[in-house]
This record gives structure tokens, sequence and C-alpha cells, in this order.
DNA sequence: CTAAAAAGTTGAACCAGATTAACTTTTTTA
DNA sequence: TAAAAAAGTTAATCTGGTTCAACTTTTTAG
């Protein structure tokens, strides 16, 4: 094992698939150490996302920009969360979405190539690829009750209290369009909660 | 190869995985074929969803209601989708959501043991489901982008563009609160459209 | 076949949240 | 470290979509 990053990446595989020194060893040697700076972008409309991306410190936003030019976001990830551009990774197509560094990030990013032979190459591996995106599965469909059933003033509530260590690393304007609100009415949702 | 809903499930399967003829048939043994009446439930809120539905024919709806009263429509499946409450289905806990027949349907249902046992057995059958979920990862990112980014004008234009088998099958208020919009609202959106 | 229930329609009043605009605070960069 | 740019705030006005209520049409069950 070779550093902090790689450990973490290696308690978040063991923790859904259980692998053996060689196994883990393996997989963990197709991944690449990335660092990015602060508004970097790691996934870009017009081009490819051809990697899927373990965030070991820092924090990401992905968001697309419709014709009036606002920009919407689709999700946000810190630490221990993947990020990227999951249409386009997964069918080796265009993005539509941007990948923007909010801070000074690591990463460990792993290629369609590598990703598609590991799936192959292992069992175990499959397995957690399967996982993985079951979660993501299971992830969305509450997202979606959420945003189905809650008003604008609850949805915050809700990430508040779901994702507390977010909210303070990401830019309001951000979080307002993440819960589909502007960011003036997020600004009367935070003062009104403040002052009661 | 027993029947004709055999056989759709068969051509599904193939058409994200190769099996030869044993393994396939291994697979569609773990499946049980059921007819569903039109208005019975599959899933319900208090019990665990102890199955993924495979839908032969008919037309079903997944939806959640809240505390008001009001439901709200979040999946509708047809011929050749899949259908279930995946929190309650993946982590074998209480069901969120009602899954309610639209009309008389058959469905071929595998349970979650049987599931779990395939996954075990054979690499190419994780891979099934493994793709299975990537897919469902990446139409949900679709989504949520739609669900975030239009109107609700234009949401019900995309539905009407994108699933045109679906709209006649299924009752106007259960596709208003798919859409996230009131039933007298698209009614006014459906006599708008029906008279330009 | 018929009565009752469910689904869909229409219009008037209303409201959650958007828009616009002017302003303050924070962050960035030269 | 200063000035410019970006982010956040506040308030007035506006609107897409909701609510309520009365009605018509369709479906269901006896």
């Amino acid at each position: 094992m070779q550093n902090q990053e790689f450990e973490m990446l290696a308690e978040h595989i063991l923790n859904r698939v259980p692998l053996n020194v060689d196994e883990l060893n393996f997989m963990l040697s197709q991944f690449k150490l990335t660092r990015v700076k602060k508004r970097q972008f790691i996934v870009q409309p017009g081009f490819t996302a051809n990697y899927r991306n373990f965030i070991c410190a820092g924090a990401f936003r992905s968001y697309v920009v419709i014709d009036s030019g606002e920009d919407h976001t689709i999700q946000f990830a810190i630490e221990d969360w993947w990020i990227t551009d999951y249409n386009s990774y997964f069918n080796a197509e265009q993005a539509t979405m941007f990948v923007l560094a909010l801070e000074d990030s690591t990463i460990l990013q792993l290629s369609r190539e590598n990703e598609d032979m590991l799936k192959l190459a292992n069992h175990k591996y499959e397995t957690f690829f399967r996982i993985s995106a079951e979660r993501a599965q299971a992830f969305h469909f509450r997202q979606l009750i959420t945003n189905l059933t809650q008003t604008a003033e609850f949805r915050y509530e809700s990430f508040l209290d779901k994702y507390p260590k977010i909210v303070n690393r990401v830019p309001q304007y951000a979080l307002a369009s993440y819960l589909g609100m502007t960011t003036e009415y997020l600004s009367k949702l935070r003062n009104k909660r403040a002052t009661k």
C-alpha cells in the first residue's frame, strides 16, 4: 500500500467486497492519483468523460448549463464519494455536464478501459461495480421521492440534515440550483431560519 | 424454452450479456411467472418487496402517499421493463412505495434470494445485474436533469415525445403527479395543446 | 343495464417561488 | 493591498402553477 490516498480507496472497496491482498493491490494499481486545483474542470461538455473519480480530499460539483445561461447543479461530491458524467463515462459519448473542483482536491481516477478490464478479469471486481451502481440506483429513487414530495423549504431543511458537512463547503448559488430554487429564495430561507 | 413470457425475458437478458443455453435456462428457471389483475398491488408499504418484477404484458405504476393523502408517481413500467421498490428490495427493508397493476398483467418475478444466488453462481449473471443497475443510474441522471431544467409544460412535451406508448395507458392524475404538477394543470396543458 | 364512484374539466382566487434591480460583503487577482 | 469581480442580500413586483369548487364524462360494480 503506497500512501494515504490509496488507503482510503482500499477501505472503501473492502467495505463493499472482500478481496485478498493481491486482488486489492491489482485493483488499486489501475487507479491514477491526480491533484486538481480549485476551479479546474475534470469533465466538460464536448469532451468524453474517460474517468470515474474517487475523491480522497476536496470537493466537486457537477452541473449543466442551459440555453439561457443558468447552471443547474446535478451532484456534489466530497471525500469518499465518486463523481463523473456517468452517461458520458458508461456510453463513451460526449459529456453534457461540467465537473468542477470547488477546492484544491486529490482524486483517484479509473479509466473506462481499466474499469472494463477489471470487470472482465475477476468476478469480485464486477461485484464491486454492481454494488456501487445498485446503491446509486437506490439513492436516486430516494432523491426523486424527496424532490417530488417536498417544498423548496423542506428540501433545504432535509439537505441540512443529511449533508451538514457539505453545506458550508459549497457556494450558495450552487446549492440553490441543486435544490431547484433561486439563490435569492435560498437566501430568504436561510435568513428566516436564522431569525427564528 | 417454455413459452412466450420466458422468450421475452431471454431476449432481454441476451441483449445485455451472452449466455450459453444452459446458463440461460438456469437463470430463467429462477423466475416465477405470475398473473396480476388490474388494481392489484405487488408491493405495499409495511411489507418488504421480496421480488424484482419483469413485465411481459401489462402496465404498472409505483407511487408514494404523503401525509396529506396525495400520491406521487415515482415510476411507470410496461412490457420489457422492471419494477419494484428498489430500496426495499436491495436492503430487505420495509417498502415505502406502492406498486400497482394498471392493467391485467403478466410478470416474471425474481426473489432476492434467487438473485443473490445467481450473482454468486456465475460471473456473467453478476454482469447482467451490474449492467441493469448502471443503465438505471444513467437513466436517473438524465431524468434529474430534465426535472431540474425544464418547466412543467416542457416536461409534459418531453414525456409525450419519449414515451408515446405509455401516455394513453396511464390515468392522467398519475401522469400529472409523475411530472410534478396537479391534475388540473395537466388538463389545462392538454387542452391548450389540442386547440393550437 | 344502472347507480354510484372515479376521473377529468373549467374557471376564479390565490400563493410559493421567480424575477428584477439596487445594494453589501467576500474573494480574487494584479 | 487595492480595485475589480464574484457571491450573497433585501425588497418590490410578478407569474407559473396550485387550490378550491362546481361541473361533466367515464369507469366500475352490483
